[in-house]
DNA sequence: GCCAACGTTGGC
DNA sequence: GCCAACGTTGGC
């Protein structure tokens, strides 16, 4: 099972929602360094939600539901889509700031390509923000 | 609101 | 195929 970070402004789709909606189609991704990590999804891998710009911060984390499909938003085959569903909110959210004050996750792809949309997270890293979000 | 980083576009 | 110009993202 693989991890994986995915980003979203608040303003424009926050975690709550995604609470909400149960599930949401992650759509409307025009990057080739992200469409590659999206094609490379499976179902059951999870997925730490960022929330960029405002909060700066991991606030939940959300499965894949269903694997890469044609983009719903573009009728260009080249670009796809996955359904994420929600798992859970973390205890504490993991800020930014703090990612970037540990120098063990300094390597995030997070700290290191800003502005990649959908990222790989290794398990050590995975599992180090869990620590930090208070989950273990 | 500014600006650095980075991806994309288009002229050559 | 290179590279300058431009647009967008996201941290500060």
């Amino acid at each position: 099972m693989a991890y994986w970070l995915i980003k979203s402004e608040p303003s424009v789709y926050p975690f709550d929602q995604l609470v909400k909606d149960k599930k949401t189609c992650w759509d409307g991704v025009r990057n080739y360094a992200a469409r590659i990590h999206l094609r490379a999804m499976k179902k059951g891998d999870e997925a730490f939600f960022y929330h960029s710009n405002e909060g700066m911060e991991i606030v939940g984390i959300a499965k894949i539901v269903k694997e890469a499909y044609q983009d719903p938003t573009t009728t260009d085959d080249a670009w796809v889509a996955v359904d994420v569903a929600p798992v859970r909110k973390l205890k504490n959210p993991v800020k930014h700031a703090s990612i970037k004050a540990e120098p063990s996750l300094a390597q995030m792809a997070l700290m290191r390509l800003s502005r990649l949309s959908v990222q790989p997270v290794t398990e050590v890293e995975w599992e180090k923000i869990l620590k930090m979000a208070g989950e273990k």
